[in-house]
DNA sequence: GGCGACGTACTACCGTGGTAGTTGATCGAG
DNA sequence: CTCGATCAACTACCACGGTAGTACGTCGCC
């Protein structure tokens, strides 16, 4: 069970989206449901998801002579690889050095900050709680 | 002035490190200075800046018949630039949210927490004091 | 039964990161 | 002056994301 570091392009995470938010799509659908700055033709986005089964990040069955295809890795599979890659390559693997990062270059305002202060110290509390 | 979204590949990431950390270097340099784990063939790494160099992020000059590299870019604007990349993409740009997730990753220890704790009260201040 | 719409398969191409060999200029040592 | 080391330049590949046309099969409709 390895797993391993998905990285998916632009286009591809696009279409993944798609299939988080709904069970099963068609290559109709898929196109349908993409947001209008990922409208592609239709066979680009059947061309993308036969890559991306390759790869196993989607798979499909046929339903008459249609595929209906699924993602087969989660969502939150690919946000946990994406961010450790990057903290890694930024920060040596250091998240902390990440939200330093954040607070430094003014990405919140009083608001969010009191609500990331909320989720740290309920985090204190599971942590003193079950250890990790 | 529009600096659009610098991504830099794994290697020429690598390299731009070396660069940040001295200002000048030759090829030699940098093969030399790079971590083992990116260690390549010296023609690998003047392709490479040849290619860094028509994307505008290196540049040289001649010093005899070496060239001397250099960074065009400052690593705090990478940083910058590939951290908001993936709080779009992921988190539709609510930079809140991936600290969200890495608090329920569990990327913490306690000592973290209050390291982080202290920067939020450190930012606290600073916000209510020069608005933003 | 034939025709058009739909849908997948196949093919092709571009850009770019990555990898490195080969070539040719040049510089210093002998 | 010649030879070997050193460099940049050029060339060639591969993989992969992205993009889409073309081919071909099939289904429903008239």
């Amino acid at each position: 069970m390895a797993k391993k570091t998905h990285h998916l392009g632009d286009l591809q995470y696009a279409i993944m989206r798609v299939l988080w938010a709904t069970p099963e799509a068609t290559v109709a659908d898929v196109c349908q449901k993409l947001p209008k700055e990922h409208q592609r033709a239709p066979t680009t986005i059947a061309t993308m998801l036969t890559k991306m089964e390759r790869k196993g990040v989607v798979a499909h069955r046929a339903d008459g002579r249609v595929f209906v295809y699924r993602a087969k890795i989660r969502e939150a599979d690919v946000h946990r690889s994406m961010v450790t890659d990057l903290t890694e390559r930024l920060f040596e693997g250091d998240a902390a050095a990440l939200v330093s990062h954040l607070l430094t270059e003014g990405e919140f305002d009083s608001d969010e900050l009191s609500r990331i202060r909320a989720l740290i110290d309920r985090q204190g509390k599971s942590e003193r709680g079950h250890g990790r």
